[in-house]
DNA sequence: TTGTCAAAGAACAATCGTTGGTGATAGCCT
DNA sequence: AGGCTATCACCAACGATTGTTCTTTGACAA
């Protein structure tokens, strides 16, 4: 991601005003690696800033996002978690336990369609999810997990 | 998937009640490739029985899911879809434009994650997952999508 | 600076898919 | 048949996200 001035200097580029709080959203995500939800970076913004609202929050991640400034996914954990790394494609770690996402840097273009199985479909990107489950709760099995939906995934 | 006949003994094998509503589930279920959300499988099951209720059919889902009957897929689209077929590990294709999903048998045990990459993870299943364009989709670009998120995948 | 105006904020409530209560009904065993 | 309970349909709640409305504020020109 971008440094919060940049990324000031680009929204004011497209006509888009600079608040103060797009400036702490900005701040908040710079550098952050934990793949953070909407709420957590809500919470962190609070701290910098008590007043600033959840639809704010919301609001400025999806204009990011649409900009291609940070990456939306959504991983089966019931939240969508933001990726401010998009510096080249990786592909992801996902806890079982507790939904924590890794980056993968690993090169999976090799992982293609079968010729002949596309259905029609005209492919896209391949997106490799591995399921685990991560240190912590491999270690700490009684510890519930916070919110997880029991849905399998692919 | 099962037969309809085989469920039944099944949920009766376990206690459950074989009741007109779930038979009715697993008739609609039985050779459903489409990988149907609860609201279209409801829809399915009410043109055989007026009165069954949603929640009936998210519960027998449940149900068939706990038993490994059936697969529940989370794959972004914002509403949990299911999967009759079982049999093997597959993979799928999803039109970003409608939803739509297809199951994609290939043999993907060669993409594991890179040794020393596991982040302290014990890593289990890898999914993959590859957007795309359906035939359909592609000819009517004016279609509006249904109900498609637009967050981007992984 | 100050004025102007549209963009963006806060607060509220709605939405969607899904699930938890609740009496009433129906299945299964003896 | 009788009785125990699982299951049903209905309603309303839930969490994550978004729409609405009214107010504030940034950006640019005067």
């Amino acid at each position: 991601m971008r440094s919060p001035e940049e990324l000031s200097a680009l929204f004011r580029a497209q006509g888009r005003k600079i608040t103060a709080q797009r400036q702490c959203i900005f701040r908040v995500l710079q550098g952050d690696e934990s793949h953070p939800t909407a709420e957590s970076i809500h919470a962190a913004a609070k701290a910098h800033m008590e007043t600033i609202s959840l639809k704010t929050v919301y609001q400025t991640l999806h204009e990011l996002a649409a900009m291609g400034e940070i990456a939306a996914l959504d991983l089966g954990t019931g939240m969508t978690r933001f990726d401010p790394n998009t510096e080249g494609v990786h592909h992801h770690l996902v806890c079982r336990g507790c939904g924590k996402v890794r980056d993968l840097h690993a090169d999976f273009s090799t992982v293609t369609v079968p010729t002949g199985a596309e259905e029609g479909f005209d492919v896209g990107d391949a997106e490799v999810v591995f399921r685990g489950r991560c240190r912590d709760c491999r270690r700490a099995r009684a510890t519930a997990p916070r919110r997880a939906k029991a849905t399998a995934r692919a």
